[in-house]
DNA sequence: GTTCTTGCAAAATATTTGCAAGACG
DNA sequence: CGTCTTGCAAATATTTTGCAAGAAC
């Protein structure tokens, strides 16, 4: 994504575009998995945490990400729908247990679970846990 | 669960039933629901929150307990299954944001997902996130 | 008496806020 | 100017460890 769509994006969430937001956006559109605030800093190194930490709770208030827990803490990842009024994006994760990354599995959606009526349900965190491909094939590294 | 109950239950998890041991084990199979370290440290008061994090950390690495990241953080929930070399018990939560208590859907299983061979999946996390029928009805407490 | 368990304190992490300086309009 | 944004420092909260005293065997 170029900065162009980045910054349409980011204002059809009603953000306005500054540099910071422009950047965080950018770090989180080119990973293809979610990250942590953590992952976040080391990424981009110019932003103090604090700086990115609020831009992501104001992206998570305008649906321009969502939150995902795995067993690392918590990550963001870009919404992928285009309408924000509804998460409807999510799908599910795997978090490999051994190099702690969490990859999205895009093409496999969380499946629908009917609950008695009176449960609201507004999103869904679906995460399976082991060991990923790489760290099955290459036994000893850790990225 | 009475305590000679709880006792063998520990014990056939290869844990010595020490008191404390004991007391965890039971506000967790007290509770209809996984427990946050914050959540026993209060309700059992008498422990430490490091002895009650050094026992819940001993009962994981003996698959006595297994443990849940909702929007909250990690809860501990006891392993239903008598097998415990697997932890094959796994069902679906629901986490209300309004009052932060997790509930657990038992007769819901949580969705066979199949991966590529090459993903090798130990266990698996799914909440779903909304208001429970409690607050849905009385909107206006927070338990 | 040797090993295991516990409580206390404190270290290590992670998350969140206050505030003053700067950018923007 | 007045408002919004940012960086730094610091307050909070959470998780984890060191260690010495006590219990168990």
């Amino acid at each position: 994504m170029n900065d162009q769509n980045i910054i349409d994006l980011i204002k059809r969430h009603d953000i306005k575009p500054t540099a910071n937001r422009i950047i965080v956006a950018k770090a989180l559109a080119g990973q293809h998995c979610p990250m942590s605030m953590a992952e976040l800093e080391d990424r981009i190194g110019s932003i103090d945490k604090s700086g990115i930490f609020r831009t992501l709770t104001l992206f998570k208030e305008q649906q321009l990400v969502h939150t995902l827990e795995d067993g690392d803490g918590v990550r963001y990842e870009l919404c992928h729908s285009h309408d924000h009024s509804i998460d409807n994006d999510m799908h599910v994760h795997f978090h490999c247990e051994k190099c702690g990354q969490t990859i999205c599995l895009e093409h496999i959606p969380i499946p629908e679970i009917s609950l008695p009526e009176d449960f609201q349900v507004q999103s869904a965190n679906f995460v399976l846990k082991g060991t990923c491909p790489k760290c099955r094939n290459h036994r000893h590294q850790k990225p």
